[in-house]
DNA sequence: TTGGGCCATGTTACCGCTGACTTGGCTTTC
DNA sequence: GAAAGCCAAGTCAGCGGTAACATGGCCCAA
């Protein structure tokens, strides 16, 4: 079936075998121009026995089409990030664009090398996790010449587009919901900041929102590092220890938020009543706690998809007007067993 | 700082900004041969100026090395697989080599198409997870004369290497335990088998130790799709409801063992004593749950680890005797919370 | 002084494939 | 029956780098 010297197998291999140019080989196998179906049907039955497999190497560069897509993003520990890659998998399936991705684990220096890395493999197009990136990435991305999509994160000026959520707006949204629904002393808990700014732009618009309704964060702790449900529920016992009159605690990701639930319930604390509980994200994950954390999706999936989709266009669409988009999604509160039904001061219609 | 016309950078372009020949330029890119430190210093400058990043198209068709290791797994969302890419990366982090993956769904056509793909690109190395795979993909990797490491699974014949753990021994091991920490009535909870090869030699390795000991499984049922927490819940209520004098539940995987611990919690069952639990992977994720579910380490660190090794010692060394290895590691089992500490029966010595 | 050696740089020939153009044979049309 | 048209296949010149070899200037030993 093969033989030992094992020099890999070419075009010319190909050709030799089935009697015609390389030229011709090339066509067939990428269903290109016209072949006879005698011809056709050679060429596939030599190159199945032989077992070659084409260079995308060499097709890249004689053509100057590399059809793949880099996509860039923090962490794929984070279910997050998988969540969206799928989305774009999806979308991209039946077309000649691929994904491949790069994990930056939310380093400026690390997103700096693996961009780099990625566009010396001339790729189509560009979606990349945030819209905060260092002056070199900047560079980098604008002097490609590609499309290039920023996700999750629209606050802020994209380099080419962006699709995602208002971080901002989510805090907002959600301190507006807790107050209106009638809980004053609310704690925050959440990942140390610096790392992620999607978390620190839901804070920050949490407190701004909070204030304007002429209240603010009555405890607040960060972490770093370990298992996301078991910090939760550390956090948690820390916090309502220390912080005994708090009414309402907003994690600013689901996994700590469910790690705060299985904490409250085990100690016999009411939930939503005395305590109301909220996280972020809308993770698929955590269906099937006792309880439903109220959450906030964030809208992956779409997020993805469309991500994709504008790439997908610009590439079929050369000349597409160069002008970028930027679309911003709603996320939508879910308010699952974990928050009051309604206010009961009523201090804000519902 | 750019201009208008988008004619991607080349080392002409270097090199005339640099007053050099392309040559030198390569030279100064790639830290290799003699270079003065004026010049080097010239060529990077003008580099750094102009933007420019090299294109690995090129140069991998040209020196006919492409650095890139295929990583090829199931899926993404499964958390185990990131956990093995993790390893990987982190191996070949400070190494010329870089890893690229590529997610089949659990399908053997997807497979096939991925690998294909793939080798289109002319990998250093491929990490493919399974020991079973379509003829065709075999002959694939074995004519692409690549090192290649099946990973994950070691029951069976490897292509080249393999690094894993036997699920069948994995499946055996917990039934001893089970066995001999005095449990009688065995309920088995997994996926439907036909997608995971893993699973299935799990449960046949379980299901032949306890015949061995005069056991048997007392009910079984197999679940597919939907979120494994509330799954693993579902079918814990639904079993028990129809087999309430089971003394053990063992699930194929630590999410639906986490959902039925929950159940049993909420249902004031007494665990491990009423009923004992166990799960699989000793996924760190679950760190946090009420009770630590008994589960059995899957070794993916050291599984992501080694095959990366063993790709690198491949490519490093070129002429290292084409012999495959086969690696088994030990999973070990944590007894968590969720099995009695020892028999009451002593039917077996510890 | 002169030949040998060495270092920094340049020259040349590809790597495997594809775009654009060319060729040769056969059919069509009047 | 000859010009025109068309289809299937072939030729050739790169794509942007790099390996291998060639070159020229300088230093040093004899």
């Amino acid at each position: 079936m093969t033989d030992l010297p094992k020099r890999p197998l070419t075009l010319r291999d190909v050709s030799e075998a089935s009697g015609v140019s390389e030229m011709t080989v090339s066509r067939v196998l990428r269903n290109r121009g016209d072949v006879s179906a005698a011809t056709r049907d050679k060429v596939l039955e030599a190159a199945k026995e032989l077992g070659y497999v084409p260079n995308k190497i060499a097709g890249a560069l004689a053509s100057q089409r590399v059809n793949l897509v880099a996509v860039i993003i923090p962490s794929l520990s984070n279910m997050v990030f998988p969540e969206v890659m799928s989305a774009i998998s999806d979308v991209l399936e039946d077309t000649p664009l691929q994904p491949v991705v790069g994990v930056t684990n939310y380093k400026t220096d690390r997103e700096e090398k693996v961009l780099y890395e990625m566009l010396s493999w001339r790729p189509s197009g560009v979606i990349i996790a945030g819209i905060e990136h260092s002056d070199a990435s900047k560079a980098m991305l604008r002097g490609a010449g590609i499309p290039v999509v920023e996700i999750m994160d629209t606050d802020g000026t994209p380099i080419d587009n962006a699709v995602g959520i208002s971080h901002r707006r989510a805090g907002r949204m959600m301190a507006e919901a807790i107050i209106r629904k009638g809980y004053r002393k609310i704690g925050f808990l959440g990942t140390k900041m610096p790392l992620d700014h999607r978390a620190r732009k839901r804070f920050e618009g949490f407190t701004e929102a909070l204030a304007k309704a002429g209240h603010e964060i009555s405890d607040q702790e960060f972490y770093e590092g370990g298992s996301a449900l078991a910090k939760g529920r550390e956090m948690t016992e820390a916090m309502l220890k220390r912080s005994p009159d708090l009414d309402f605690l907003y994690y600013s990701n689901d996994m700590i938020g469910a790690g705060g639930l299985l904490y409250c319930l085990e100690n016999g604390i009411d939930v939503p009543n005395d305590v109301g509980l909220a996280g972020f994200n809308g993770v698929e994950l955590l269906k099937g706690l006792p309880k439903q954390l109220a959450t906030m999706d964030s809208c992956r999936d779409e997020i993805g998809r469309k991500a994709a989709e504008i790439i997908l266009s610009r590439v079929e669409d050369e000349d597409t007007a160069k002008g970028g988009q930027k679309i911003e999604l709603t996320p939508t509160i879910e308010r699952g067993d974990t928050m009051r039904p309604r206010s009961t001061e009523a201090a804000y219609p519902e």
